[in-house]
DNA sequence: GTGGTCTAGACCACA
DNA sequence: GTGGTCTAGACCACT
């Protein structure tokens, strides 16, 4: 995973963010378990504590689920996936009709250029 | 203007963002004439220093001239704006894609799901 | 003359600069009349107050005289203008080799770069 | 560091300079650690606010980096250091140059005048 | 303790 | 009245 971080806006959202695409996308499936705390801050370069701090707040979210002896893993509980996943997915759609149509593209001109742009990714 | 603004975000590149978009849509057009920094920050309730600090930054790229004693306005190239405009575009498609495709969408479902949401906002 | 101002800075300073370097260099001799305050303002495609700003301060430092009939012109004084003249070049030198210097020049390569410069530009 | 800082001009830009000399100078040699924003502004004897602006704008030019919560450092690519270097030795000879030929100066005139008053300072 | 942001309020130069 | 700068002081997120 690419773990692309920018140094513009806290690392602990980028993290969240990062983490819920993977489980959201299967590369983490449903009841599947974590790596550990160190191994994944390790991985993203990043200071545990930070990583640490990500993990909670999905734990909050009910993404993951903590076992007290045996780590963290990605809940089972496949409906909470998928209402969170179109829930992310509802909203990024929102915000970006939203910003397109306050630049004065009408519901046309957003579909044609968003198209054009997936046909020139095609080639 | 809305001047929506939410407090997850350092409120200058807000303000930034969305004055942007002001000038894309034609809000306001090339070569007009800006309220002073006062007006515009009272205006999003804000305070003078921080619309100051937006209004710099846009100056700086080139999108704003200010004229040292008689306030400031748009600029009169119309390339400019035009080219900016497409290339906030591009990224806002971009990211778009990029974070769809992470989650695990393909082009297709995409597309379909974006065309849904539009005819769904139009009725 | 070219009347180069930049918008970076306060325009009346720039503009007795360069009156100054026009005594200075002969192109404004001793004792020549200047031309009315709105003909160098319209020159300088500036605000007439601006440019009657600068004069007065070029007056106060006696470098111009005021005529109540007959305008402006510059002083007869030749010693006058010889030693305002060299007050500026020992300060120009000064504050350019203070600068070099900081930045670990010493006198030689100073002179060196300074040289290459001049050369280069004869070509 | 002396710091010396005029009344004549702002002050923040008075800082960047002040700061690009001695990362020129190597005073604070490359990846070298700055010291906190307050430190600095203590020392300039400057508001904190202030001396941020400074540091933001070295930033933005990519002579610092910040790291988000264990403060500044210079960037490490010397390369980086001396390009910005050259660039402002260049422009500080164009613009002597310029000014000492505006004010009737030829080349040899030019190159007398600061040779003697180099010598002079040898002394 | 670090950098970053924001506010409030003041002052200045300019036209 | 305009933009620009500066100060003082506060709060926040992050490690």
């Amino acid at each position: 995973m690419p773990w692309d971080l920018k140094s513009d806006r806290p690392i602990y959202p980028q993290l969240i963010e990062q983490i819920e695409l993977m489980i959201f996308s299967g590369t983490y499936p449903p009841g599947s378990k974590l790596p550990s705390v160190r191994d994944m801050a390790q991985d993203a370069a990043v200071n545990p504590n930070t990583m640490q701090r990500a993990l909670a707040r999905l734990e909050e979210d009910g993404l993951i689920n903590t076992h007290r002896t045996s780590g963290r893993s990605i809940t089972e509980d496949v409906n909470m996936i998928k209402n969170s996943k179109s829930k992310l997915v509802e909203e990024q759609i929102r915000e970006f009709l939203e910003k397109m149509q306050k630049m004065g593209f009408d519901q046309n001109e957003i579909l044609m250029s968003i198209t054009s742009m997936v046909e020139g990714a095609k080639q």
